[in-house]
DNA sequence: TCTTGACTCTATTCTAAGTATAGACTTTAT
DNA sequence: ATAAAGTCTATACTTAGAATAGAGTCAAGA
């Protein structure tokens, strides 16, 4: 199949599929005569599996480490069940900072109402200090 | 004061500032005979007001229209207290983006322990459907 | 007075993960 | 034969800075 077909399997746009090819992400395809991209089942799954794990926020450089581990089967899967782990933790963190965020912004969103003026406004008085 | 002093008292580093004035978003200081920027008093709590707006996750698009705002005192802040109000949307709708994504990594890392090899790795299976 | 170190200047490059565009070429359908 | 749709490469743009090179400036000590 082409890249069109590719993209739409796979629900890429064909710049992202161009962009994780030059990245090194994905396998390089074969190419016709005319120089277009002839991708099969195999190269299709690659990208899905590139795109599984984008769509959990793991990181193409993550994912990079991810495809070398798979390419080494007989190994153990200790640093992908690390990776994950690690993972988690940044998500949680994330999550923590945005929650603490959100407290803040809602404290200042109740020192103001809309029917004051600028120079009166509560949040723009908390934003300045 | 020159910008050194300008990044210890407000936090922000040399080219942060340097950069906040080249966006536009930090009024553009004195300059000295050796063209050195000079600071005053106005300019630091310009500094103080963006950094603050940042640290709350205020992209620097929204922070020229608050400034626009701050500009025009005597207009209504109804404005404010409404981009004030979509960013807490925002942040809300992303603590839900990560909590569920939370729940996916945390079932994937269920799948499997560090003792298996990447064949049998539970994660790497998971991923690639 | 000279020199050394600290400070500042501009301009450029890099980051992540794509998106968007221009201009050329190829294939497909009518 | 022509037009539309698809593909190609290369480049620029996005966010919010961080990092660097190379040049110029300033203050203190010998």
């Amino acid at each position: 199949m082409k890249i069109g077909e590719l993209s739409k399997r796979s629900g890429c746009s064909i710049q992202t599929i161009r962009f994780y090819e030059r990245k090194g992400l994905l396998s390089k395809p074969e190419r016709t005569e005319a120089n277009y991209r002839t991708y099969d089942k195999a190269l299709l799954d690659e990208l899905i599996f590139i795109k599984q794990c984008r769509s959990l926020d793991i990181s193409m450089k993550e994912i990079e480490t991810l495809i070398h581990n798979k390419n080494n089967p007989e190994q153990s899967c200790s640093s992908v069940n690390k990776l994950i782990d690690e993972h988690i933790c940044q998500v949680n963190e994330k999550i923590k900072e945005l929650s603490s965020l959100k407290l803040t912004l809602e404290q200042m969103a109740q020192s103001c109402d809309a029917n004051k003026t600028i120079k009166e406004c509560g949040i723009l008085n908390e934003l300045s200090h």
